[in-house]
DNA sequence: CTGTGCAATACCACTTTGCCCCCC
DNA sequence: AGGGGGGCTTTGTGGTATTGCACA
């Protein structure tokens, strides 16, 4: 939204917006950064809210006509139920409806845009953005809670117990070539914590000792964590049964299949191959560690878990599979019929629908057994990466897919960057990796798995990419935005909690490397090349306002086309191209064109506004042609310096103001005053002035000058800033006394409410059921019960009330005015002093800022200083205040 | 397979001096 | 009574970037 301006003229706590603001530079997004607590026990989850493993579904906002019924009916459900305040179902009703109406329209678009009939709109790709955001917080989320799991004590014990002795021994083997164990010892469990381990090295240390240096890592052979890690995998491989499909990403898919899938996750029984696997809680991670068996993505999991068991640092590496933000085939969901039929015997696809009837297909259920679950997956998912407690580098395992489980090299690592078509015909992408750590924080690992290391490589068009917003007022220079660091601020590690590894893969494999710059200048230029080029140009690609340097000379010249249609153009150097701007612009940035000076480019006019318009079209018509100005370059032209101001008068434009752009444009001898109201002092103090111009306003086919203080001469700027200091005071003194008085009225009026709502209660009687019945839509009576309800220990707050309970009305007339009351300085504050001595409430003379401000609820009634004479006498004597009374006072 | 040209689309930047009503 | 301040309103068009597609 561009920025509001209502006024031309700009108050000077209200400086104007340079220029032409950027658009909302606001982030597309907004995050709630309240719970990105880094810290948060994440172990304290104690199950999966939704189950992680339901397949992706499409945007909710895409749910069709049969859901709108159930969404209203949700939301009067909840307005009936929860809302206390009286005003938002009122507004809240109209704005789901207008929602509506864009759905329905969105629904008959992605049929068009997935037809490739038209574009997606601007609406359609801020769901899809938006969808895909959620969806990676949410991915990003259950990763978190499966790695809290993996740090449970009971799952490491699980896995150890189950490693069979020669695995036993290799463990042994290792510790001991790592220096971690001397050879005599027998083998302990591992202690899980780091303290103990360098507590028993320190200790190896003081002992007598066989061997030479029993303390130090043994490298003769690499690192030797390399070759446990090797025989982990292997053991894991052929262990680990992989029985469920895992997490996968499928696309956006029809609404009505979504539906159908929806229907039956909600009343059907589970089906882990219809929803995918579902682990709901600890205790069943537990029995799927117990009973070795689970998707691929778990078998990765608790294959982490096994490495923390054996004490060593794991984290659980997970390479987010999100519904994507653009419209390409990746992101349609491909109906599983031709896959069925392809490897009917061994695929079995979770949600397989038919996306056109919305039936769900006919499974090889009889096959289940021998399923083979994502085997059309080439990449893993999920995966380990184990740091060397003696390189601190990180290496990458993964036990389960690839033909290489452990990566010890970049090339090796950049195997897990899917890629080929197979990868893209089961639409699995690289674009959020990441890391989670037995500390519960996560790191975003992805330019390690990115081929050569080289941002944006596959990441791009799935990865919400860094966003550049250009600052205002400063050409060229921008503010970056990355959506998805600001995410993982809440899972990342603290700055002064860094590890030694996070040091070594910060200054190593997580450090993008530039893409290597394509071959020095000289390979065969393509007109792709050429456009890119930031320093070659060909004449064509210079924009309306850019122009060669006179006397430039091509540097060679490129040929576009073949054969017949071959043309020679001219290659400039970008350098020299320079900026023009026509005499009106450069007169906005405070210079002139220098005298006799040859326009480098002539361009037609724009004209916006309608007077120039008309203009326009009239040259057209007499001369036929176009009519075109002059663009001049800046060495063209000059500072506009004018002329010293004579006797304190200060020269004007046809306007009758000054134009004053930039500094420069104020005359020697004169001073800007850029504070409001000036015109007004300067005409009582008789001196002689301009209204300053500093920039325009376009709307409505107007342009409208924006007009910031005057110019006056030097010698009466700071007799005006003085005559204005005291004006602003007198003004803000009159201010205060208005919003005091207006202040004085609202409680005046709160408590004739009051007053008339008791008589009533006192002659007519009242039903007490009724009136709880009815309390229960009154905010106020709903506030008095939850203070009994919180407040009853001490009765603090509702002791200080003066609308309390306690509150005795008797004598004040009840809504009405006692004779001589009218009168006084405001019968409310009597009352108010009545109830001072009975109930300890605040006297409106004592009212304070602080007294008041302590109760949130008379937020904005800030309350009185002194008490003004009430200039309303029409409430003398017996004087009902009913609503029309009410209506005729406030209408004046 | 890659580069080019075209078309469709979205978005951006440029544009340069009122009018009327109500309150003080 | 009249002067001045504030509210009104969110333009329109050409250029440019981007994308997809057809074709060489």
């Amino acid at each position: 939204m561009p920025p509001f301006l209502p006024r031309k003229r700009f108050s000077s706590e209200d400086p104007p917006p340079a220029k032409r603001q950027a658009q909302d530079p606001a982030q597309p997004f907004h995050i709630d950064d309240s719970d990105s607590d880094s810290d948060s026990s994440l172990s304290d989850v104690p199950e999966e809210s939704a189950d992680g493993n339901i397949t992706p579904q499409a945007p909710r906002a895409s749910d069709g006509d049969e859901e709108e019924e159930d969404d209203d009916i949700d939301w009067e459900d909840a307005i009936d139920t929860k809302t206390t305040s009286a005003t938002t179902p009122t507004l809240a009703v109209p704005e789901i409806q207008d929602l509506e109406l864009t759905l329905d329209r969105e629904e008959t678009h992605v049929s068009d845009i997935l037809d490739g009939k038209k574009g997606p709109s601007k609406i359609e790709r801020l769901i899809r953005t938006q969808t895909h955001c959620m969806h990676v917080q949410c991915l990003l989320f259950h990763n978190a809670i499966r790695n809290a799991w993996i740090n449970d004590k009971k799952v490491h014990e699980i896995l150890r117990q189950k490693l069979p002795d020669s695995i036993q021994k290799e463990v042994k083997k290792w510790r001991i070539a790592a220096g971690i164990e001397i050879p005599e010892r027998k083998p302990e469990p591992p202690k899980s914590k780091k303290k103990g381990k360098k507590a028993r090295k320190k200790q190896d240390w003081d002992e007598e000792s066989q061997r030479l240096e029993p303390g130090q890592p043994d490298m003769s052979g690499g690192d030797p964590i390399i070759p446990l890690l090797k025989v982990l995998a292997a053991y894991w491989r052929k262990q680990f049964r992989i029985t469920a499909p895992g997490l996968r990403k499928h696309g956006y898919r029809s609404v009505s299949s979504i539906e159908a899938i929806l229907k039956e996750f909600r009343e059907g029984d589970h089906d882990p191959e219809l929803h995918g696997e579902r682990i709901a809680n600890l205790e069943e991670f537990r029995s799927v560690a117990e009973r070795m068996q689970g998707s691929r993505d778990v078998g990765a999991q608790l294959f982490t878990a096994l490495i923390r068991a054996l004490d060593l640092e794991g984290r659980l590496v997970g390479s987010l599979q999100p519904l994507g933000f653009g419209w390409t085939r990746a992101e349609i969901a491909t109906p599983p019929k031709t896959e069925n039929a392809e490897k009917a015997d061994s695929d079995v696809e979770a949600g397989g629908f038919d996306s056109e009837t919305g039936s769900e297909q006919v499974r090889p259920k009889a096959n289940k057994g021998h399923a083979q679950y994502d085997k059309d997956l080439p990449f893993p998912i999920y995966w380990t990466e184990v740091a060397s407690p003696i390189t601190h580098q990180i290496i990458p395992v993964d036990p389960l897919v690839l033909p290489n489980p452990v990566a010890t090299t970049p090339d090796f690592q950049a195997a897990f960057e899917p890629r080929g078509a197979k990868a893209e015909r089961a639409k699995q992408v690289i674009c959020y990796v990441l890391a989670h750590s037995a500390d519960g924080t996560a790191k975003d690992v992805t330019t390690r798995y990115l081929r050569r290391r080289t941002w944006p490589g596959k990441t791009k068009g799935f990865r919400i990419p860094v966003e550049k917003i250009p600052q205002p007022g400063r050409r060229g220079q921008y503010f970056e935005y990355d959506w998805f660091r600001r995410i993982m601020r809440g899972y990342e590690r603290n700055p002064d909690r860094k590890t030694k590894v996070d040091e070594v893969e910060d200054a190593g494999d997580l450090q993008p490397k530039q893409p290597e710059k394509k071959k020095a200048t000289q390979t065969a230029d393509t007109l792709q090349s050429l456009r890119q080029s930031t320093e070659f140009v060909l004449e064509r690609f210079l924009r309306r306002e850019e122009a060669l340097r006179p006397g430039a000379e091509p540097v060679r010249t490129f040929t576009a086309g073949r054969g017949a249609k071959a043309k020679e153009e001219p290659v400039f150097r970008r350098a020299d191209v320079v900026k023009c701007m026509s005499a009106e612009s450069w007169h906005k940035e405070g210079r002139q064109i220098q005298a006799g000076a040859v326009p480098l480019k002539r361009v037609p006019i724009r004209a916006v506004t309608l007077i120039r318009k008309r203009e326009v079209d009239e040259l057209q018509h007499e001369t036929g042609e176009k009519p075109m100005q002059g663009l001049y370059a800046l060495d063209q032209t000059e500072f506009i310096i004018p002329p010293p101001i004579e006797d304190g008068r200060i020269p004007k434009n046809d306007y009758g103001n000054i134009d004053c752009f930039v500094p420069s444009m104020v005359p020697r001898g004169a001073a800007h005053v850029p504070l409001p109201g000036t015109v007004r002092i300067c005409k009582k103090l008789g001196i002689d002035y301009a209204e300053a111009v500093t920039g325009f306003e376009f709307g409505s086919k107007m342009a409208v000058p924006v007009i910031q203080g005057v110019v006056v001469a030097a010698e009466n700027e700071d007799l005006l800033k003085d005559a204005w200091r005291i004006e602003a005071a007198e003004k803000r003194k009159r201010e205060e006394l208005k919003a005091e008085k207006r202040i004085l009225q609202t409680w005046r009026k709160f408590l004739f409410g009051l007053r008339i709502a008791e008589r009533v209660r006192e002659e007519y009687g009242g039903d007490p059921d009724a009136d709880r019945e009815r309390d229960s839509h009154n905010p106020f009576a709903i506030r008095k019960k939850h203070q009994e309800v919180q407040g009853s220990d001490e009765g603090h707050e509702g002791a200080e009330d003066p609308f309390e309970e306690s509150y005795n009305p008797i004598d004040h007339g009840g809504g009405f005015l006692l004779p001589g009351e009218g009168d006084d300085v405001d019968d409310g504050l009597i009352v108010e002093e009545d109830h001072d001595r009975t109930s300890k409430g605040p006297s409106a003379k004592h009212l304070s800022h602080d007294s008041v401000g302590e109760d949130e609820e008379s937020e904005g009634l800030s309350p009185p200083i002194s008490i003004p004479e009430p200039d309303e006498d029409d409430e003398s004597g017996y004087v009902p205040l009913t609503r029309n009374t009410r209506r005729r006072r406030r209408g004046g």
